[in-house]
DNA sequence: TATCATATGTGATTTGTTTCACAACAGGTC
DNA sequence: GACCTGTTGTGAAACAAATCACATATGATA
């Protein structure tokens, strides 16, 4: 084994190269590439050809669709152990989307051919693999339902706890992403994005300090969030 | 190999068993078990133990989750090589959606454990489950978004195209979905789909005779479908 | 520091969609 | 046939959300 390789020390090595060993653990361990995203910068350009497989190692990014109008969609937000760049990769020769970093993020990148050729030599790696597409593809779809029937102040209120508890475990903290960018994500205008927030604001449920949020009244927000 | 076996007839399989060969051949010839479903009965409750691999040899079918409060959200229509019961079925032990027939259908189920194990010996198998997967989740998260954007002409004219070009591939078809199926689809109400429909017949884009649809200018209808 | 572009914020108006109320019709069943 | 129950169909009123118009901040840059 390459004795430079710190992959053994990585924390998402299980997610996928748990059984690796041998000729497959050289392949992971002198192929792989790090890279470093700045927060805004692109890591994945729709319409690009798909050469790598790539995953999160730290940092926050968004997935999003740019439509012929040039209006952004965005399809999920992910983390580390979120993302993956799994949608598309075992189906199609281009990427469907573009990801972008919302902080300063690292991926660790392989050769999609090196994956596609242990996944087919490996069978533990290549159902851990399946086991996380699915999850993925699960998560994506199943939240994109919940969004869809919710109303603007849920959408908001929704989106707020997301980031208050999957992402930055605290009731105070920085938006990562502009209200353009919230709007985009749950499907509605910005001046509404900004609106409901302020009302919120008015409620007495958060206060507001520019991109800063602190969460005063976490279970009226939650209500608002599952049924508004 | 078994006699009886007639797995090597089935046009649907080179989707995923056409490499396979011994035991694993054998797995599924004497494994598989065809069930055939009228229209309208439940193939997949949600909610359920996953114990089957399931996909679909003929028929139509709609995948849907059910809320809280009794109201149904279709996730997607499914038709030969588009279903299979992927998603969930290598992440969660239940199912997360239902799966019922819209015409009559023949499914073919195997066990789930055999899958795995057989995913785990075969890399090529394992391939052609994660390309698949990956196609069906890609399909419908993309769709997804394309709807969500719409407008309801848009909505309803997108449903109508689908039907006419993708499934029955004629521009005359009965609708195997009654209106308030076509409102959970797409996500607007009973009466806006009624609505939409006869603004149609009246701008002279289709005629209606119950459930039959003839379309009669489909360039307009299309353009509604993109645009609208 | 002045300037520009972009993001945030608010109110009034218009549009799109849902809700409600009701009628007509079809298919099953007693 | 008479009676349900659910589906299809239409219109008016109520509501939600988008658009438009404008003001104010913020951040980058010359």
């Amino acid at each position: 084994m390459d004795p430079g390789c710190t992959c053994e020390l990585c924390e998402l090595r299980e997610l996928f190269f748990d059984k690796l060993e041998g000729a497959h653990l050289d392949i992971v361990c002198s192929g792989r590439v790090e890279k470093t995203f700045g927060k805004g910068e692109t890591i994945i350009k729709e319409g690009t050809l798909i050469r790598d497989f790539i995953y999160l190692k730290s940092g926050l990014v968004k997935l999003y669709r740019t439509d012929n109008a040039g209006k952004e969609q965005i399809i999920t937000i992910a983390k580390p152990y979120d993302y993956i760049s799994l949608l598309s990769v075992f189906s199609n020769d281009r990427y469907q989307y573009s990801v972008t970093a919302l902080e300063d993020s690292v991926t660790c990148n392989l050769d999609m051919k090196d994956v596609r050729k242990m996944a087919g030599e490996n069978g533990s790696l290549a159902l851990n693999l399946l086991k996380h597409m699915s999850r993925v593809a699960d998560k994506i779809i199943l939240d994109s339902l919940d969004i869809r029937k919710k109303h603007l102040r849920g959408r908001v209120a929704y989106l707020l706890v997301f980031f208050s508890q999957n992402v930055y475990l605290s009731p105070e903290f920085d938006l990562p992403l502009s209200r353009k960018e919230m709007a985009d994500y749950v499907g509605m205008t910005t001046e509404n994005v900004i609106r409901t927030l302020s009302e919120f604001r008015r409620d007495g449920i958060l206060k507001i300090y520019g991109k800063t949020i602190r969460i005063v009244n976490m279970d009226t927000l939650k209500s608002v969030a599952e049924f508004g």
